[in-house]
RNA sequence: GGCCCCAUCGUCUAGCCAGGUCCAGGACACCAGGUUUUCAUCCUGGUAACGCGGGUUCAAAUCCCGCUGGGGUCACCA
């Protein structure tokens, strides 16, 4: 085995889609390695058998591909033309699930030297012991029971096939983790007890399998959640065991919602049930879910929905779903880029400025690969701003060429919004590009804001209180100057944005008025609302013959508005 | 509850390690004004924080202690 000089790993285990923290995670991994020329490897753990599923594992591989989160070695995945992983040092298989040899290997050694030890308690006696710690109010451990078994009845015993365990005799000494974000963290004995390395089904738990892995694997440096610095004093007592190199630890802080609770993906079932009750709904109102499961769903507080069937209900009821996987983030409209830049400031800074002296928050992956250092890294737990994540993606969108917009948003529809991708085509999208980029903040945004060319002409709904404003009001001006205006449409052959904002502008100027008096009545007739994208491009949009219908269509509305004063 | 981690504007943060240049800087949001045919963009300005209490020191956001608060963890999940 080759080791590199900096090796860092993501290791999810296939139960579900990418967690936003999953991927932040990944995302600062991928970048220490790239900044120290290091390799990025990806590792699946799927030793829990009856969790882990292989379409869960190809969804988190699409979305760190997505997100442009290239793993060196790993499970293989084309992408966009390009093989992402492969083996080209031999560590591999990446799937936890088919290392069983080496982890049985590993263990076995353990046993041999006396280091670890079968133990035949099960699982309910094991909890009865807790609850009766949990009464007495004393913390629970384990007791070593399975030491007390003379040496030759343990062998006997697992021989003979009985279930069981295997644990790892804690050292009575306390472990130190050299942390590279928190600084040293010293854990006493008295914590630990002797942790199952081996579960009864054969497979290894986590700590076992990470740390042969990480060893055999040649990381270097671990980045992961807070939540596990718990756990590296039983990773590096492990490491001691077996005789490997305890690499370099960083925890970084954990990411919460804004109301301090945990970013979790039961907030989408839990918003939805509440929906659901706020709006009295008693049966399912989807097709894809029978009225039984509907109302088990909603008696169960843990009880999730698949996501198509969630994303359906919120369709149903309205709602918006918070975003808490990479995938939610995909279908809302962000952009890779976006979520890149906000999800490594959320915790690490480059404590740069910029020219103009203000703090350099604005960088792209290129930057991060090249940039990233642990001393940026920050020490509490923060709070996930969906509306600066928005301000972020609202500016790459703007940043785009009206190309590349269209081009994104094309590919977008064509997944997430059909319909919107069945009215307007690529080249449609193009037209809209100007328009949009700089009025949507997601590209789900995009919808609403040429919502007024998705109804047909007779299907408009006239705002009154614009109505009132822009063609009623005063002396009928606004319905004057609209009609005039008609005649102007009607004889243009060039009905380019530009034609139409510079005969918004002679006409204007002909009757006398400022452009506003022209401009108001016209957008109100053809869109519905006071508020649209420029003339130009909102009426280049629809077209000559249905900005005439439109006109005509509100010149009628007016009429019968007037009529009822 | 035990153990462990953390604590600067509403939010993300810079400053803290090597105390004075900080009546604390930036970003997002918010408010006001300007540009604009509406909206959006854009520009200008503004409001807004060192959790509390002790110490150490000539001097503390920065060092020490306590408290409070938040979080993690205590699985045959990872």
């Amino acid at each position: 085995m080759k080791t590199a000089s900096c090796i860092t790993r993501f290791a999810p285990s296939p139960t579900g889609h990418l967690h936003i923290g999953g991927a932040r995670t990944a995302l600062l991994c991928w970048a220490f390695a790239k900044k120290a020329g290091g390799k990025f490897v990806l590792r699946i753990e799927d030793t829990d058998q009856t969790r882990s599923s292989a379409s869960s594992m190809k969804g988190i591989l699409e979305d760190l591909a997505w997100l442009g989160i290239e793993w060196d070695e790993g499970p293989e995945l084309e992408y966009k033309g390009q093989t992402l992983g492969g083996d080209p040092r031999d560590v591999g298989p990446f799937f936890q699930a088919q290392r069983l040899d080496l982890y049985n290997t590993h263990i076995r050694t353990l046993i041999e030297e006396d280091k670890a030890y079968p133990a035949f308690e099960t699982p309910e006696e094991l909890e009865a012991l807790r609850k009766e710690a949990i009464a007495t109010k004393t913390g629970y451990k384990y007791n070593r029971a399975g030491l007390e078994v003379p040496l030759e009845e343990r062998i006997a015993r697992v021989d003979a096939g009985e279930l069981h365990v295997v644990r790892l005799k804690m050292p009575d000494e306390p472990i130190t983790v050299h942390d590279a974000i928190l600084g040293e963290v010293t854990v006493e004995p008295e914590e630990f007890d002797d942790f199952i390395i081996r579960k009864r089904d054969g497979f290894p738990t986590y700590h076992l399998a990470v740390v042969v892995d990480d060893a055999l694997m040649g990381v270097t440096h671990v980045l992961r959640g807070q939540e596990h610095l718990i756990n590296t004093p039983r990773h590096i007592a492990l490491q001691r065991a077996l005789g490997f190199d305890t690499p370099s630890y960083g925890h970084m802080p954990l990411i919460f919602n804004p109301d301090g609770s945990k970013m979790s993906k039961r907030d989408k079932d839990k918003l939805a049930k509440k929906a659901v009750k706020e709006q009295g709904i008693e049966s399912s109102p989807i097709e894809s879910m029978n009225d039984e499961d509907f109302a088990a769903w909603l008696k169960d507080k843990t009880c999730q929905l698949a996501s198509d069937d969630l994303i359906a209900l919120a369709k149903v009821l309205g709602i918006t779903l918070p975003e808490i996987d990479v995938e939610d983030f995909r279908r809302a409209g962000y952009l890779p880029k976006a979520l890149n830049n906000y999800l490594a400031l959320l915790g690490w800074n480059p404590k740069t400025k910029n020219d103009d002296g203000t703090d350099l928050e604005r960088f792209d992956m290129d930057y991060l690969a090249s940039h990233f250092s642990m001393a940026g890294m920050g020490k509490g737990q923060s709070k996930f701003d969906r509306v600066k994540l928005l301000s972020f993606n609202s500016d790459a969108i703007a940043a785009l060429t009206d190309d590349t917009f269209a081009e994104i948003w094309y590919d977008w529809a064509v997944q997430y919004d059909p319909e919107l991708a069945n009215r307007f085509d690529a080249d449609a999208m193009l037209t809209l590009a100007p328009a949009v980029k700089t009025r949507c903040k997601t590209l789900a945004d995009g919808r609403g804001v040429v919502g007024f060319a998705l109804v047909a002409d007779d299907a408009i709904q006239y705002d009154g209180k614009a109505v009132h404003k822009a063609l009623i009001k005063g002396d009928k001006k606004g319905l004057e100057l609209l009609l005039g205006f008609r005649a102007v449409v009607e004889a243009m052959d060039d009905f380019s944005a530009q034609a139409i904002e510079q005969a918004v502008k002679d006409f204007a100027e002909s009757q006398g008025v400022g452009m506003g008096k022209v401009a108001q009545p016209l957008r109100v007739a053809v869109t519905g609302a006071a508020v649209s994208p420029p003339l130009g491009q909102t009426l280049g949009i629809l077209g000559k013959k249905s900005v005439l219908n439109r006109i005509d269509r509100c010149e009628e509305s007016v009429y019968s508005m007037a009529t009822k004063e």
